[in-house]
DNA sequence: ATTTGAATTGAATCTAAATTAAAGTCGGCG
DNA sequence: CGCCGACTTTAATTTAGATTCAATTCAAAT
C-alpha cells in the first residue's frame, strides 16, 4: 500500500521509470548537441520515442526537464571526480590529486556522460530560475577543487604568489571549454588529459634557465 | 550621387548610423547578458531606445543582427589582440609575446567590449547557419595564436613534447570562460592577468626541485 | 469478463515573439 | 507652402512551440 495522498500534483514518477530515464537522456543528447535555445520540446520527445505531451506525465514543464538534466550532469561530474580522487593511493600528494582531478574532469565530460556537458555547455544559458537551483550542486564542486587547490598550498606545493581563487577557475574554465571543441573522432583523448596535466602543473614552457647568468655547466645540467 | 539601384531588398543602412550603431550595441549588451535564447528583440530595442519594428530598418532579422554582433566582436578581439603584438617591443621573445596576448585577450573580453564578451558566451548556441557565417573570423584568430605557439616552438621555449592544438585550445579556452565567472565589481583585472599569464607559462606549481637527487647546491640555487 | 488505473496519444489551445503592413513625423528644399 | 525621403511608430499578422485535455491502450487485479 502506497502512502495515501503521496502523489505531487503533477504526477511525478518515481525515480526509476525506464521511459522517464529514456526522456531524461534523450533531453541530455539535445541540450548537449544543440543548447538551451534550440532544445524543442518535441525534439526531445521523438529522440526518446515518446509524443511530446508525452514529456509531461513525468516532467511538469521543459524548464523542469531541464533543470532535472543539470542537476543529474553536475552530480555526475561531483561524483566522478570525488571517487577518482578517493581511489588515488595514498601516496599522493597534491600534485598527483589535481592531476587525478584533470584526468576525471575531462574523462566525464567527454567521454562518459552527455549530462556532464549539457551543463557546462549551457549553465550560462539558462533562465534566471534554473540556473538559481542548480548553483547549490556547482558550489559543492568548486569547494571540492578549492580544498585541493588550498591543500597544494599548506604543503607548499604552489607558487607562493598564486591567487587560488583565480587559479582555480581557470583551470576549470580551461577544463570546462573542451566540449566546444572536442571531436571524439580525432585524437585519442590519452593526449588530451596528458597535455592539460601538464599545463595545469608546469604551464607551457620549459623551467627557465636563467640565461647568460647561469653558468654554461648549470645550463646543460637543466636540459639533460 | 550614389551607384543607382545599390540598396538590398531590405533598406541595409550604411555603415555608420548613430541608430543603428546604438541597436548594435545594445543587442551586444543583452546577448552577453542573457544570452542567444534569452534575447528578446523587444529588449534590444527597449535597450536602444527604440521600438521593436525600427530594428528592421537596420537588420533584415534578429538572426542577422545577432550575426553582425558576431562578427564585430570577433573582429574587435583580433584586432585588439593583434595590435597589442605589434605594438610589443622587438626585443621580445615569444614567452613574452603569448604573455601580451593573453592580457590583451582577457582585457578585450573583460573590459573593452561586450561584442567580444558576446561572442565568447554565444557562439556554440548559435543556429547552425549563423554559426557557419562566424566561422571564418574565428578560425583567422585561431591562426594568430597557433603562430604565436610555433613560434614558441621553433625558439625552443616550449616544453618539447607539447601537442600545440590542444595546448592553444586550452589556453584559449581558460581566457574564454572568464566571462562566466569574473565580476568586474571584485578584485582588479590585474590580477587577474597576472595570475593567468603565471598559469600559462609555467602552470601552478613551483619548479620540482628533483629531492634527494640534485645536489643541495643545486637545489638552492634554483630556489635563489 | 470487467474494472481500474498507469501510460500514452491526437487534437486542440494558448502565448510569446518575430515579422510585416501601413501609416505618421519631421527637417530640408523645390 | 507643400512635397520628399529618411526614419520611426502603431497596429496587425504569423508562427513556432509549450502546454492542456479528453480520449485510448493495455496489463494487472478482482
Amino acid at each position: 500500500m502506497k502512502p495515501a495522498g503521496a502523489r505531487p500534483n503533477p504526477p511525478h514518477r518515481e525515480r526509476g521509470g525506464a521511459t522517464r530515464q529514456r526522456i531524461l537522456g534523450a533531453a541530455a543528447t539535445v541540450l548537449s548537441a544543440r543548447g538551451y535555445a534550440a532544445t524543442r520540446l518535441s525534439d526531445i520527445a521523438a529522440e526518446a520515442g515518446v509524443r511530446t505531451p508525452g514529456v509531461y506525465y513525468y516532467f511538469s514543464s521543459r524548464d523542469d526537464l531541464i533543470a532535472e538534466v543539470m542537476r543529474v550532469g553536475q552530480l555526475r561530474v561531483f561524483e566522478h571526480v570525488e571517487s577518482a580522487l578517493s581511489a588515488a593511493p595514498d601516496t599522493c600528494d597534491s600534485r598527483d590529486r589535481i592531476c587525478v582531478a584533470v584526468e576525471a574532469h575531462l574523462r566525464v565530460e567527454l567521454e562518459l556522460s552527455e549530462f556532464a556537458t549539457a551543463v557546462t555547455r549551457n549553465t550560462s544559458q539558462l533562465p534566471e530560475q534554473v540556473r538559481r537551483a542548480h548553483q547549490a550542486e556547482s558550489d559543492k564542486y568548486h569547494a571540492l577543487w578549492r580544498a585541493l587547490l588550498e591543500s597544494a598550498r599548506n604543503e607548499g606545493l604552489l607558487k607562493p604568489d598564486l591567487d587560488l581563487g583565480i587559479a582555480r577557475m581557470l583551470v576549470i574554465g580551461a577544463l570546462n571549454w573542451t566540449p566546444e571543441w572536442w571531436r571524439t573522432s580525432c585524437d585519442s583523448i590519452d593526449t588530451l588529459v596528458d597535455t592539460a596535466q601538464s599545463l595545469v602543473c608546469d604551464g607551457l614552457f620549459k623551467p627557465e634557465a636563467e640565461p647568460g647568468d647561469g653558468s654554461p655547466i648549470f645550463d646543460s645540467m637543466l636540459n639533460s
